[in-house]
DNA sequence: AGCCAGGCAAGTG
DNA sequence: CACTTGCATGGC
């Protein structure tokens, strides 16, 4: 595989990687991997990508355009226009600096899907477990470098395992909303494609039509895929920040909350989630 | 041994 | 529309 490099600036490929909004990059581990330097692996259209972060930037192993992996890991995001679009706020420029280097991520939509299709009441390390059995049985293997890479199956792969195999796997009642939903993406016209180009609300709606898609499913799965930046999660811990640290954003519903705080923070507000949550939940603010 | 976890669908009133 | 309930499973 060609190796490429890519100069980085104000990235932390660790923390970007394991902070919890993707499931689809994997630690590679392994003699030759073992020189100090953080290795991660994805794939792209089938297509393995191996990377290791070095003082300097990346080093990119890779058939795809580099581009392609630039924009996977938000490298093409502006991070001083994203923060100058923020309201002067002391918790988020406090975060800038603490979170340094996290970037939102864009994976490819149906292994981002069905991650947090897995994601209700389950601990980010299980949907973790889930992911990699679902990977493991039913996606393919790619052997690099002595280093078995599974690449999560397509939607008419899963759609052909029976709910029955999937609750085997650990799935849980989640295994009918898999079933479900590779239904509806195989036999129905739901291309992922299309919602790019929608507004962001029809864009949530449309999501919702898949079976287990809610609002906070389906706002993971603008933001962390199909380049909704504006798109706020917000699940048990943002709810709880929001609370404590901005009680008037917090309306009586999901909608109303998710609206009021897009309407303080902005087009970037998905950022804000990033940063001033992750900060929030790792203690690293006082809110 | 309960209790709870990145919510959601389905069933009522 | 607002509110309630059941849901699989593993870790603590």
């Amino acid at each position: 595989m060609r190796k490429q490099f890519i100069e980085t600036e104000e990235f932390d490929l660790e923390l970007t990687l394991t902070c919890g909004q993707t499931f689809s990059w994997h630690r590679v581990s392994g003699t030759l991997y073992e020189d100090g330097n953080p290795h991660f692996y994805t794939f792209r259209d089938g297509k393995p990508v191996i990377v290791e972060e070095t003082d300097r930037g990346l080093k990119v192993r890779t058939e795809l355009e580099i581009s392609r992996v630039r924009s996977a890991l938000g490298l093409d995001h502006d991070l001083d226009k994203i923060f100058s679009r923020f309201p002067e706020d002391e918790n988020l420029e406090d975060a800038r600096a603490r979170v340094e280097g996290l970037r939102i991520v864009n994976d490819e939509f149906f292994p981002c899907l069905i991650s947090y299709l897995c994601s209700p009441q389950m601990r980010i390390p299980r949907i973790k477990k889930m992911y990699n059995s679902m990977a493991r049985e039913y996606g393919d293997t790619v052997t690099v470098d002595g280093i078995e890479m599974y690449n999560f199956p397509k939607a008419s792969r899963l759609s052909e395992v029976s709910e029955q195999d999937l609750r085997d796997l650990g799935i849980g009642y989640r295994a009918k909303y898999i079933a479900e939903t590779t239904d509806i993406l195989t036999e129905e016209s739901f291309r992922p494609e299309d919602l790019e180009n929608m507004e962001y609300e029809k864009a949530r709606e449309r999501m919702k039509d898949l079976h287990g898609v809610g609002n906070k499913v389906a706002d993971c799965v603008l933001l962390f895929s199909l380049n909704f930046l504006q798109s706020c999660p917000i699940d048990t811990w943002v709810s709880n920040t929001l609370e404590k640290a901005y009680p008037e954003l917090v309306g009586e519903s999901y909608e109303e909350t998710s609206a009021s705080v897009r309407d303080y923070f902005g087009p970037y507000t998905g950022y804000v989630q990033e940063y001033l949550f992750h900060a929030a939940r790792e203690g690293m603010l006082d809110i």
